[in-house]
DNA sequence: TTTACTTATTGTATTATTTACACTATATTT
DNA sequence: AAATATAGTGTAAATAATACAATAAGTAAA
């Protein structure tokens, strides 16, 4: 079991890697991953890879896929069923563990995994992808309260394009998820800028039943 | 592993289903389904199902999920890879087994199958339905030459839904997936109809894509 | 052969959604 | 007070989705 932990930090999206401990691909980076036991099930799994790494083990988590070529590890056959997650660093309390030198990467060409993890980390992007057309995103990623600018960065991070400002501001706030907080954000430059929360409910009705 | 496979017949979508031949849950509704050998990647069971079942391996075929809760199987823990495909009865050329009682049956609330089998198919047809909206449906489902009514007919079925025809016509036509067939399908009463066929290359192409 | 009937096919007007586009507001710094 | 930096806003045009009913082309019956 191997899971795409994502965040959403420094205007970036980026995912969490460990290295390898054992054969094959010793000391490689890879994605956390753990041997399913045989009195556990697929959920119990994903909580002790958070655990271990993250020492939280509260986190968005959806299923991805199961990987199941014959020889995608040298060793022998292991079937691989993996998840994705998706979190934010301040706000979910993470604690990484540098044991298995737990650390969150830039999601860029650069980043090469052993086995068919970049794979896995591609068909996570996709589906999140796929899903933010119909269902929101961002409460997991983004702080308790968030700009406009923020989401709209965030948004334009996943899906790889940009927005024009204007519609983009329109098109959330017709989403119906969001409320104003009373707070402001001061900046060193510039206006203050108006800081928004997630509707807890409106976010959990949408995010189940899409829109 | 288990296999949800759909086949859209006399204006119905059926699903295969056989007698499960041991414990537990014997001699109950099941889907066809196969425990995974070691030397054994998961399309290779796949193919086993289909050939076992419907003597054709030749079949469109995705991904559903993977269960695993731990007491879903009464004897003990089993992971089951879901998988979906999608047949004509007619074109696929499918031969039933019938030591296995291998028979489609229509998707109704009559429909019981053992162990989380009826989760599979609602997963299943949720997908189908979410895919339909980006992407074609048909080709697999449908003859290799049909008519508009047929087509609408499937889509009707698939996503629970009336549509109109004329603004039906219009959007499938606009997809461009199709091309009239010289042929023309003579009825009892009343006008002939128009037969269509799919453009291989693009319905491949949006098929993958999306539109 | 004319009329009734059956099924297939077609177009237009309205509404809703999406896109394109640039200036004003409010704060800080000099 | 002027310059600069960032946040925030409205309107018009284009595109897509929806609602809606008459005509065309065949068979069966009179």
């Amino acid at each position: 079991m191997s899971l795409c932990l994502f965040c959403y930090n420094e205007n970036e999206k980026k995912v969490l890697t460990v290295r390898n401990k054992s054969l094959p691909f010793k000391n490689a980076l890879v994605l956390p991953n753990k041997l399913l036991k045989y009195n556990q099930s697929l959920d119990e799994v994903c909580t002790e890879i958070l655990t271990e790494n993250i020492r939280n083990q509260e986190v968005y988590i959806e299923q991805l896929n199961a990987f199941g070529k014959l020889y995608r590890n040298p060793i022998g056959r292991v079937i691989d069923i993996s998840f994705y997650g998706l979190i934010n660093l301040e706000k979910d309390n993470i604690v990484l563990n540098h044991e298995n030198n737990a650390k969150f990467k830039k999601l860029d060409s650069k980043l090469e995994l052993a086995f068919d993890h970049n794979e896995m980390i591609e068909l996570a992007l996709k589906r999140i992808k796929r899903r933010m057309k119909y269902r929101p995103l961002g409460k997991n990623l983004l702080p308790n309260e968030f700009t406009m600018n923020e989401l709209e960065g965030l948004y334009s991070s996943f899906l790889s394009k940009k927005f024009d400002t204007r519609n983009f501001r329109r098109r959330i706030l017709e989403m119906d998820i969001l409320r104003e907080v009373k707070k402001v954000q001061r900046n060193k430059r510039g206006r203050k800028t108006i800081l928004y929360e997630f509707d807890p409910k409106k976010y959990e009705n949408y995010s189940n039943n899409g829109f």
